[in-house]
DNA sequence: ACGGTTTTCGCAACCGTTTGCGAAAATGTT
DNA sequence: AACATTTTCGCAAACGGTTGCGAAAACCGT
């Protein structure tokens, strides 16, 4: 249980005062070469660590950065804490983690949770019961740098990183408009969504203009076995010859319900997805989808955030743009 | 950028020293019921929020736990973080999670960063080079418990919980001599993983007890990639006609490699896996597999952490069992 | 040897909170 | 009214660092 050395410690065995200790260690040039050395030396062999604590509270500054997820049980969500995880570290951050459950109250309390702890910047991916994003500007007015991403505000006055989410939805009715098929199922996320909104309409809209013919049945759902039970009632109930499915859990469930019915793809059914990039790969045929990729979005957040710090403070709204990945599902 | 309310703020508002406020804000006895109304009410107009560094620096205490993990790309270990997550927030905790990449190095700067933030625990799964343990042990006799979880490490001086791996691969090696099959084509993963070389010869000593007619060829690979490869390549060398995979990276290689050679599961060849149980239950067949849950492991983990704040600190070796769960592929 | 520079270091305040201890104020007792 | 007791609060130190400023020590030139 011995208690961990500090500049105290160094200081009374050296018989020199804290402050030089302090100064010695970060080569301030007031300290003569001899007593660096000597301080150097001692704090190495008593592996001398910076207690973080002190240091945050005396330069008012801290290396956390806090993240809100609506969950961690999701492809998306840990691809994007992945290469923000290892972005933070390399830049010397550390990343504290939380998980909303899409619970409004649950977020404000990490909220709260970030800002007691002093964070550097916040990367959030709110809920969809969150409207005010009041406690988010105030904490940037604070001080504190608010990137929000995936799931934004619909409000422009922040900064938003959020994947092509119109585009990666017409160049799925794109393609389905080139596959000659004429009866869409598209089975689209929780309607509270600005993600599904966006989606969803893009979708339709592209449709409707350019291919009216098209029939389109949408359905909302909110989990991988609700995609599982509506793609089965409708395959049944309206006889879809293509189905479109806006994210990877929607397309798991689906996948499952079409195994289930024993339906050939794309022979009898068609499939495109927006996915983030697994799931599509694992089935036979492989799923033909639009790439929205967690580990990008990562990417262009911390960037940004980097950028932030450099001065570049006005909102922005960035957008990584997605790809069409061949399958032979459609 | 207004500063954020501290004690004295509201001490010099109210002119009453800043002991008094705190004492107030936290109940004590010593307080007259009626300056306690007077600061809490303040404290809540001024949306008071206590700095965590300055606590934490005083009390020498903190609510900050520690995550090690290899990769946060990997479905195991993020259901891990899940659990983790959840439970930690419901106990007043906050995570600091790192990724080592499976490189030692890594490890131990992650491991800095966790004691300059002073963590009041942590939970770590080693990186497979990782053979001295000492930076743990010496963290722990400086008061900070360690869990080590599924990859953990040989000597059996610490607090370890993990997966019943050999009950694990004897499930797996007893259901395939039930098939009586007799060519098994059985992939594993890094051999310096301490879990492969346990999954690996609790499946070779079983079947070799137990049935040594069966004749197992053992493949070793790192990715999903490798097991695709490996698997493809061995189903033309060796013919086998039951492949187990130890891993769900490995089992989405494999079923990648089967679809490619349209093989046709399970008439010709069978496949069983352990797995976390997401990815099995994609394919079709529903491929028959050994769970193995994180989420079930980190609330283990989580509790272990707990009971030892509770004076448990013995080391112990807690092992979360596995489940059988059937699918169609064997 | 003396004044002027420069080098080298320590004092002390500060960040925000907690807490032992003592003192002032209020209350009770006779 | 005098004293004992209890209630209520403030002082000050401490946690581990950082930093402005001033002072001692060393060096310089003459």
């Amino acid at each position: 249980m011995s208690a961990s050395t500090t500049l105290k410690t160094i200081s009374s065995l050296l018989n020199i005062s804290v402050s030089t200790v302090s100064r010695a260690l970060k080569n301030h040039p007031d300290i003569s070469e001899k007593t660096k050395k000597k301080v150097q030396e001692l704090a190495l062999m008593m592996d001398y660590e910076p207690n973080a604590h002190a240091i945050s509270l005396r330069t008012n500054t801290s290396k956390l950065l806090g993240l809100i997820v609506p969950t961690l049980s999701n492809y998306f969500y840990t691809s994007f804490l992945t290469v923000l995880e290892e972005e933070s570290r390399n830049k010397g951050y550390t990343l504290i983690t939380f998980q909303s459950g899409d619970n409004s109250e649950i977020e404000l309390e990490n909220l709260r949770l970030c800002r007691i702890n002093h964070i550097a910047g916040l990367f959030i991916a709110i809920s969809p019961e969150t409207k005010n994003i009041e406690a988010y500007t105030r904490l940037e007015k604070n001080g504190v740098p608010v990137i929000f991403f995936d799931k934004v505000p619909e409000t422009d006055n922040c900064n938003k990183v959020r994947m092509a989410d119109e585009e990666a939805a017409i160049l799925a009715a794109e393609s389905i408009i080139k596959s000659k098929r004429k009866k869409v199922l598209a089975l689209f996320g929780n309607k509270e969504f600005s993600i599904t909104k966006k989606r969803w309409q893009s979708f339709t809209d592209y449709m409707q203009k350019n291919e009216p013919s098209i029939e389109v049945s949408a359905v909302f759902v909110s989990s991988t076995d609700e995609a599982m039970y509506e793609t089965e009632k409708n395959i049944k109930k309206i006889k879809p010859d293509v189905i479109f499915c806006m994210s990877d859990e929607i397309l798991a469930g689906t996948m499952k319900a079409i195994r289930q019915l024993k339906v050939i793809v794309p022979d009898k059914i068609a499939v495109i997805a927006i996915s983030n990039g697994f799931i599509p790969q694992l089935f036979n045929p492989e799923i033909t989808y639009i790439e929205t990729s967690g580990m990008e979005l990562g990417k262009l957040a911390f960037n940004r955030l980097m950028s932030y710090y450099n001065g570049n403070t006005n909102p922005q709204e960035l957008i990584v743009p997605c790809r069409f990945i061949k399958g032979n599902s459609i």
